[in-house]
RNA sequence: GGCCCGUUCGUCUAUCGGUUAGGACGUUAGAUUUUCAUUCUAGUAAGAGGGGUUCGACUCCCCUACGGGCUACCA
């Protein structure tokens, strides 16, 4: 049977989304579009003790930032389906629990913390599985062991219970994942999860079937930590009576740390110099700050890319994907079955190619951003930001790098590189100096070739070779002994400014 | 501990029984750039181990090792 393609990210509101979460909504963004299908964005708070504030905006503003847009749901309007904020769809679990309830697929169970507690350590005393299952549970307080009348007393006197699955003994549970294959578990190695809790909430297990059957979810793709609880999940489809209307699961491999084992971490971030987050994220309590790849000076087409290509390849040597040309791409056959550790070296390039192809006036505002930061917002013409950005962004990995690469075209150098001063300054250069401001000062046009054919004369003049003296040259107007060709900077700055900055160095240069 | 998933160059990966095991990042060398960054060329480097199946295995099966996930009234 086909349907119409719907899928969801379902983020929980916890704190900042990790990249690895990132990637799970890109590609089931990209799985969507590629099908001419539907993303929904749905909020899973369903732990009202885990809420974070601000998480939610955060999750929305990664997304909206690198461009994965959803259809419906939280932050891109509602649909069909709304509400997409599971604490607003509270009144609704309870239903779909009694249903299970009467159906005879879970039951009432009114074991304490300490009770629970002490029944692990009773069973991990013999070294049996501490899990409340169809064995144990029958030596727990719950509708299948009290009394009918007691278990009525218990819920009128409104003493706290939550609702159990009631998993079946010894039956096998298969799963096709669209990535993996078939899965097989034996049901004798889970346990009744807890479906509904004391608070009145739903746990992750019961709101999410439950959601993605009403939202008419046709695939659930996401991180392969939910691959151990998807046979619950296709056990409550079949209780419900809706396995014709299962959806099709897909679990992604994980992201892990590029050194050593493991989960890819904040602290690895941190460690190493990379962004584990999408954009900054501000701690509400501790106002420790995250950094994002977005205030690392990455650009969000570069982010989609290299975490599309981690975990997923198109089969062909193409590296450099826009978002169009990887929803083209998209399959989940091709989707690795193994995790991926994240490499920065990688990451580095992917941005730094983005970067240079960048156009020029879309590298405007970047600059323009630096100079407002530097109180220099309005110093400058377009056409003369222009050419800077065709300058600049060639030289440079991260748009963050900007400034420390290109400042001196917007202010006057006021440090020499000393390695090239102590190297190449010498007793005739002073004269050569202020010859070469005269010479300049008296050019009728001043550009790149004009600028290159008066300083050839100079030097001939005097007497000193190009070769020595150019990079000397090149300190005096910016400071820095690398850079873009020097007589090209030289013609952007102007006469005047290339003058000044001649006279500068020969002020401010001491040996 | 139990269950589940995984394992090709340092890293991301291609290969869907027969290849000199390919590409990219990194790295090394050279060229270009009168500088730096780029760019270009070349090099470097891999099937975890052991059993099967097969004329033939990186590819299929089993075992072991290693890595990961789950094992909450968290998602």
């Amino acid at each position: 049977m086909d349907r119409s393609v719907r899928v969801r990210f379902a983020p929980s509101p916890t704190g900042a989304l990790h990249i690895g979460g990132v990637r799970t909504a890109l590609y089931n963004y990209l799985f969507a579009k590629k099908q001419g299908g539907d993303f929904i964005i749905r909020i899973e708070d369903t732990d009202q003790t885990r809420f974070v504030p601000g998480a939610e905006e955060y999750i929305i503003e990664s997304l909206k930032w690198l461009g994965i847009e959803a259809n419906e749901g939280i932050g891109f309007g509602d649909g069909p389906y709304a509400p997409y904020r599971q604490s607003e769809r509270k009144h609704i679990y309870k239903e779909y629990a009694m249903q299970l309830l009467e159906a005879g697929h879970a039951y009432y169970a009114f074991d304490t913390a300490e009770d629970l507690s002490s029944m692990r350590d009773r069973l991990k005393a013999t070294h049996a599985d501490a899990k409340y299952d169809p064995i144990t549970r029958s030596s727990m307080k719950n509708s299948l062991t009290l009394p009918e009348d007691e278990v009525k007393r218990r819920l009128e006197s409104g003493e706290h219970y939550v609702i159990r699955y009631k998993l079946p003994l010894n039956e096998e549970v298969k799963l096709f994942d669209e990535i993996r294959g078939w899965v097989s578990f034996n049901t004798n190695q889970m346990d009744d999860k807890v479906l509904f809790k004391s608070d009145g909430m739903p746990t992750y297990h019961l709101a999410n079937v439950v959601d993605d059957y009403l939202m008419n979810i046709s695939h659930v793709i996401r991180g392969e930590e939910w691959l151990s609880s998807a046979p619950l999940h296709v056990l409550l489809y079949r209780s419900f009576g809706w396995e014709a209307e299962m959806p099709k699961f897909a679990h992604l491999p994980l992201l892990l740390k590029p050194e050593g084992n493991g989960k890819l971490s904040k602290r690895d971030g941190d460690r190493l110099g990379f962004p584990v987050f999408p954009i900054n994220w501000v701690d509400p309590i501790t106002q420790e700050v995250s950094t994002g790849y977005r205030e690392s000076g990455y650009l969000p087409q570069a982010v989609v890319n290299l975490l599309a290509m981690l975990g997923w390849n198109p089969g062909t040597d193409q590296e450099i994907f826009s978002m169009d040309e990887l929803i083209e791409a998209f399959t989940l056959e091709r989707v690795s079955k193994s995790g991926a550790k994240f490499d920065p070296n990688k990451a580095k390039w992917y941005n730094q190619q983005y970067v240079h192809k960048m156009k020029d006036e879309d590298f405007v505002p970047f600059v323009h951003k630096a100079l407002v930061e530097h109180g220099l917002d309005h110093a400058f013409d377009e056409k003369y930001l222009l050419n800077t950005c065709r300058l600049i962004k060639e030289k440079i990995s991260f748009t963050k790098e900007l400034w420390d690469y290109g400042r001196y075209f917007f202010i006057d150098p006021e440090h020499y590189d000393e390695m090239v001063v102590k190297k190449r300054w010498n007793d005739n250069i002073p004269a050569l100096l202020k010859d070469l401001i005269q010479n300049f000062s008296s050019m009728e046009t001043f550009t790149q070739l004009s600028i290159e054919t008066v300083y050839q004369e100079t030097l001939n003049k005097n007497g000193i070779a190009g070769k020595d003296f150019l990079q000397l040259f090149r300190v005096c107007l910016t400071g820095v002994s690398g850079g873009p060709q020097v007589f090209e900077i030289a013609e952007l700055l102007g006469k005047e400014k290339t003058c000044k900055r001649i006279q500068n160095a020969l002020e401010k240069i001491k040996i």
